[in-house]
DNA sequence: GTCTATAGGGGGATAGAC
DNA sequence: GTCTATCCCCCTATAGAC
């Protein structure tokens, strides 16, 4: 009887919700343990219970913010079927998400720029999730040449290299300026790429 | 005789390079004032006789390292006359900075990501960065395309734009991979915009 | 599970003696 | 200018009562 009527959310869900707002919105230093256990509604000594420390749930959330970033991305590529349009979306998509966050930025620049130089844990989540976006993009990319092929000088590893490099420089541009125009010029370099200039 | 033999730094200086070395390294909230204190190697109340707080040494810290970074790249560019070699400056500039800074990245990457959303001051302070890069970086780009007119379809502006959108991009992902490869998808991006690919 | 209390440490900042 | 002592607050984390 005991899980008869399991709650919405459980406890370690609830938790790490809440860390998934604040730690992105306001940086890791920033929020303290207690702000977490105060808006997630939980008791401190539950909190402890089910994270050993402030730093292993710091963790979890790098994984999840992770997890989620990726698929949220995913899912908006999927759901177009016209090639040009597919290869295009992950910059599209920044826009709206710009608006939601207040021009906050790229969890992982924030993640990386607050970590510690021997929290090699992080950093090589980081790279993980750079290295999963590199990939989604390398796909779109080898997708759009096939569609105008010969037009462009780069092959697909290159063209999402470049991707990339654009998409986050547009993303910490953004930030800096409160602006969405930096994927306005990530967009256009990538058209002149692909010989639509 | 007071000034007869002036220290080769004063205090102020001496806290401010301990704080543009710590700010930098571990971030603004990673650093605390006694460690700026104990390795500035001045007293505690010398400190506060010369920053009202923490917060506005920060400040200082901040507009320091806008103008140091653009003074340094300025004189690196500065030094070549090729007009090709210069436009690349800036980039190459890079490799040798990741090396001595172990990948640190962006110093306003890093104050953007720590910064309080409400802290206009030093988000004013990022904006007025970025938009000096910029302008350096339209510079060299309408030097660049009056050597090969004809060959690229963005003009000055354009390019400048797009060259400061890789190099910021380059940086990020340089930070988080430790890695400095990104800086060769930029140059290879730019070579192609510019007709070598 | 909840609540409160508190330990133990570090932070920023101030005051007083020299 | 230096040094040390100290205040006050908030942090993480733990313990105990319910």
């Amino acid at each position: 009887m005991s899980a008869a009527t399991p709650p919405a959310t459980t406890v370690h869900e609830r938790i790490l919700a809440t860390a998934f707002d604040l730690f992105y919105r306001q940086g890791y230093h920033a929020t303290g343990i207690n702000q977490i256990i105060a808006e997630s509604g939980v008791a401190k000594a539950s909190f402890y219970d089910h994270f050993p420390s402030k730093h292993d749930l710091f963790h979890e959330y790098v994984r999840e913010a992770a997890r989620r970033d990726y698929a949220e991305i995913r899912t908006a590529v999927d759901k177009i079927e016209d090639p040009k349009e597919r290869f295009f979306t992950p910059l599209k998509f920044l826009i709206p998400w710009f608006d939601a966050s207040e021009f906050r930025g790229c969890p992982f620049q924030i993640v990386v720029a607050e970590a510690p130089v021997d929290d090699h844990q992080v950093r090589a989540e980081a790279r993980r999730y750079y290295q999963r976006i590199r990939e989604l993009l390398v796909d779109l990319s080898a997708e759009m040449l096939k569609v105008k092929r010969g037009k462009c000088p780069l092959n697909a590893e290159e063209l999402g290299d470049v991707y990339l490099t654009l998409m986050m420089g547009a993303i910490a541009l953004a930030a800096g300026y409160r602006q969405p125009w930096p994927v306005e010029v990530a967009v256009r370099n990538l058209e002149v790429l692909l010989g639509e200039g």
